[in-house]
Parts: structure tokens; sequence; C-alpha cells
DNA sequence: TTGAAAGCGATACCAA
DNA sequence: TTGGTATCGCTTTCAA
């Protein structure tokens, strides 16, 4: 029934193991022997069982992505980074999404990886500072890497996003644009990224000399809705802001949206800067700039270190991207 | 080193089998003895190796989800939809996304699918419409579910959106609004769906005693670009449209940049609708009404047929979505 | 440079 | 209800 490696040997006039040396492209194989094994298996449409590599050879050829609730864009930046490595590399990729709450989260991904024994793991938050699966990876020797980490941050392989540098670099592309008031929109409260980009505008201000106005500082919780009432607020204000700075995009897109009721150009009357979170740079109306969040990039990276086997530290910048305001989004 | 069956098995005082048995939920175990297997198998921390189970028992608890050029929300709405009915059945689930030209796909799939002993597939385009993967997954006794088959769309278990009549339905709406001059963005050249919206539009028109203009016809090529340019165009008409309907969402906000540009409120002078291809939804400007494609809703389906072993085609409709002009987006 | 035989860790048939 | 034992298809010593 299944073409198996025995198969292979018989019509090729040699023994199993030369076939598998031939599978595994091991040298010591004489080139002609090689070729007649390769004719065998083409001949046959011979492909080795991957269960059986991994029962014998202990690897199974397989890295495991664990994301919890990711969004759309960042699963497939992921995913996009991820796959052109493991292919070269000969490695399938398993997406492990999850929609449960963290604390059956850490017992079902240590199952997970007991079960399948992989190669190698990539993390993302919040497991990526799951401790006990950090254990049970070392413990089985398997070579992970943490996106984003929060916790323990020293311990093992990671990529990061430097979000106050991010913050820091689009505030002062503000301010370089002669703006003097700019609105900040800040991030979810208790969401670490929330504070470092504030920290980034702060420290942006201070560099430059602008006075910080306090009144330009509203509380928004990363959603549509709450971005639309801090613009709100923002534009009512006496002296109300040039430019507003979101932390994130639907944030960005909220006041956007209020911008627009109100009838201001963008960015002529009003200057727009978010996080490129999502892919909002393919849809949101042009004029509004945003911090790219390179998601393939980290996860490009992160292969990297999972197979070279490094356990650096890599901190990664975001890209500002500036959308002419009578040009077509990319 | 790795705890096994056998480990298992001794501290329970039984025979592998009966820890096999165990494993698996047979019956005829004596509620006792699988107790005693099951204390063993807690206290020994033991999971069962996927690897031998596939290797021996022929199944690989596994399914794999090929998808080709996957768009961000398309690959987050398939994966959203199979995860759940993947955990309860017990099953992983692969994704393969590709980036690759049609040509090697198909050869790469093949193997792929011969390496890994799937015990089911889902297919989304164009390799779902790719006959030998088909005929090898038959061959192979492997089910499968295509999403949007286009050739030999009898064949196999299939989940489809129904773009005819989705498009059918917004110009209706469109027509139920009030409005008559209904300008439309034909979608990218030598794409079924393009002509299926196509279709859907023409039907409207004709059922609800609209006359047909040709001028209000404008063909795109499903970007935000095209969009931007047929929307020029339907504007510039001595005659133009009070309505835009566009084939895909980036042309949607194509022409939604371009009514603002020339300072026409939406949707108070102009009516805007597209297709939820992305997840517009979120982020783009209030008043813009979409088809919104289930794509989550497909994927879930397309793993009821899976894990039935239905072989059913199912055809489902795509929901309007409308947003108010002042109320926030989802 | 090649091969024989012993696992890897489960499942499954056939007895008991 | 249980338990031997062959088996799945490959990798891996260890010889030759």
């Amino acid at each position: 029934m299944r073409v198996n490696i025995k198969d292979v040997s018989q019509r090729a006039g040699v023994s199993i193991k030369t076939v598998s040396r031939v599978i595994n492209n091991e040298k010591y194989v004489k080139p002609a022997t090689r070729a007649k094994v390769e004719e065998a298996m083409t001949a046959l449409g011979f492909q080795p069982s991957q269960a059986a590599r991994a029962l014998a050879g202990g690897r199974s050829f397989q890295i495991a992505l664990v994301c919890s609730n990711p969004g759309a864009y960042y699963l497939h930046g992921m995913i996009a980074g991820l796959r052109g490595r493991c292919a070269e590399e000969g490695v399938r990729l398993i997406v492990h999404a999850y929609q449960t709450d963290t604390d059956e989260l850490g017992a079902d991904v240590l199952t997970f990886f007991r079960q399948m024994g992989f190669d190698g793991a990539i993390l993302t938050p919040p497991i990526a500072d799951h401790l006990p699966v950090l254990d049970e990876l070392e413990r089985a020797g398997t070579p992970y890497v943490r996106i984003q980490p929060g916790t323990e941050v020293e311990r093992g392989a990671s990529v990061s996003i430097d979000n106050t540098e991010a913050a820091r670099r689009m505030t002062r592309h503000l301010i370089d644009l002669g703006h003097r008031r700019i609105g900040f929109i800040i991030g979810h409260k208790g969401f670490p990224v929330s504070e470092q980009r504030l920290g980034g505008y702060l420290d942006a201000l201070r560099e430059m000399g602008v006075p910080l106005d306090g009144n330009l500082l509203q509380q928004g919780w990363f959603d549509f809705q709450s971005g639309q009432a801090a613009a709100e607020l923002l534009l009512d204000l006496k002296q109300s802001p040039t430019a507003i700075f979101a932390s994130s995009d639907d944030m960005a897109a909220g006041a956007l949206s209020v911008a627009m009721q109100r009838g201001m150009r963008v960015p002529q009357d009003l200057s727009i800067a978010g996080f490129d979170d999502t892919p909002l740079a393919s849809l949101v109306w042009p004029g509004i700039t945003t911090m790219h969040q390179p998601f393939e990039d980290m996860a490009a990276k992160a292969a990297d270190l999972l197979f070279s086997g490094s356990d650096e530290r890599l901190v990664l910048a975001s890209d500002l991207v500036e959308r002419g305001s009578t040009s077509g989004a990319a």
C-alpha cells in the first residue's frame, strides 16, 4: 500500500540504510549509488513518512507557533515571517492559536509540547511569559524564542519591538513638521506598551524642548470608540492641538473620523499619527502617519535565532510610514 | 528519559495494551483498572507520543489547511473558524501558507500530503481546483473540503460564498434606499468572483426595473488605486451616480478617498458600498456599507463537513453590514 | 562506503 | 476484560 523505504531499497538494489542516507543527505554515499536511489524514489513516488522519521529519529520536523487571541495582521505577519525559513530548514510550522483564558492555557501548551516533541517553539505574549512553559521546554531541550517578553526578559532568546523609541521618533517627526501642540491618546491602562509609548512621547517633548501640556494627554482603550472620545475632548480644547498622536491605529482611526466630521482636512488642518498594529495602511484615509509594526520581520528574526541556536535578545525598531494626502495608500 | 506507555503500564500493574485502551477511551476496561491507569498517567506526567501513535495507528491526528498567498483577514478567519472544532476532535491544525506560483505549488502540496499522512484537508483557492491534489487525496482516502471551488464544482465536499447573491442583495439595498444611478466598479478581470459580483448587480437592476447605464460600469483591479481612478471617472460623469458599489473593499476605500477629496459627505452626498474582504469594518470611515465575507463561518462549516464525512456542497450568504454615518465602527 | 539488526513508542490482531 | 506480540517505517549504532 504505502511506498516505503524498503520498496525503494529493493528497486535500487541497496540496503534501507543507504536509502536513509540519501533521504537525509548524509555523506559517504557514492554518487552512483545516490543516483540509483534517487531514481528509485522518484519512480516510486516515495516520500518518507514523517511520523516514522519523528519516532525513530527523535526529531519532529515541526516547530510550533503559539499565539493566544492573535489579531489577523499579527498572525499573518508571524506566519509570513516564519514560513520561508521553515521551508528552507525542511520543517513544518504548527500554528497553535488560542482563545482560552491564561490559566488552562499553560497546561494545554504543556500537553501540546509533550505530545508533539517539537524541534522548536516561537512563543508570543502572554505565553512567552508563562514560566512553566519555558521550564518544560528547557527540560526537554527544545529551543525557543520569545516574542516581546515581559518578565524574566533575560531568559532565552527573544525579539521585541522598541515601543518607547517608536513613539519617540514619531513625536520628533511631528515636532519636525512644526507641531508644538501634539495631543496624545494613551493606550489601554495596564498594558506595558501603553506606558512605553507614552514614555517615548514624553521623552521626545523633553529632548526637543517642547513644553508638556497635561490637557493634551487623554486616556484611551486602544479601540475606535475611545479614540473618538479622546479626539473630541482634544479638539474641544480652547487651545486645541495641531496634531494628534494615538497609541493605536484603531484610536487613530477614531480621531480621524472625528476630524472628518468636523470638516477638518487631514493632514492640512490636523495631523494624525498612530501605530500600524493592523493593516491600516491600505485601508484608511491617506494623510495619517503611522509607525509600522514589523511583525513579519520579528518573526523572521525569531526564525533566525531559533535555527541558529542563538539566545540573543533582539530589539527591533518600527518604521515610520507617511502617506501623502493625495496619493493612495500602499 | 521520555515517559512512555511502558512506564505507565508498570506503575499501574497492567499491560501496555490496557494503557493504550485507556488512552484511546476504548470500552472493555474495568472502571477500577481505568482509574489505576489514569492515576499512573498523571503521576508520571505521561503524554502519548503523537509520532508513535501516528506510525502505529495510521492516523496523524493532524489536518491541513492549505492556503496560497492568503490575506491576513482570510487566514485569520480560516484559522479561527477551524480551531474550535479541531480542538474538540483532538486534532491539530497544520497551516500550510504558500507564496509560490501555482506550478510548483501542486507538486509541493503533493509531497506535503504524502509525507504527513493527514487525517483531513481544507483546500482554499487556487489549490482547491488543483485536480492532481484531489486525486492524491482520494487515492490516499483522505477526506477533504474545498473552499470556493471553481472547477469540477460537483467534486467532493465544499463551502462557498454566493457572490452573485451578495452583490444582488447589496444592489437591491441601494435601490431600496432610493438610488437609481449606482456606479459599479468591476473587479479584476479573470477572477470568477468579479463576474459573479457584476452579475448580481445586473440581476438586481433588472429585477427592480432600474435601467442600466453603461457609463456607470467601470473596470477596476481590486486595489485602492484603481478604485480611486474608477471613482474619478464616475464622479466626472455629467449624470454622476448617487451611489458607488465597488467589487472589493480596497476599491471602495479608494472611492471613499475620492469622494472625501471632493468634499462630498458620505453617505449623505454619495453612498459607498463594498465587500469586506479585509476587516474594513473596524477601520474605515463610517458610512460605507459592505457585504461581510463570513470566512470564519466558512471555515467552521468546512470543519463540520470534514469531520462528519459529508460531501455536501454548502453555499453561504454574505451579511450586509451597514455602519451609521455618525456612530463608530464595530 | 555499505549493510544487518536493534530500537523508537505506540496500535491492533488474536488469544486467553 | 485483559495481555502477548507482531507491526508501523524509519534512524541509528556497530560491523564489515
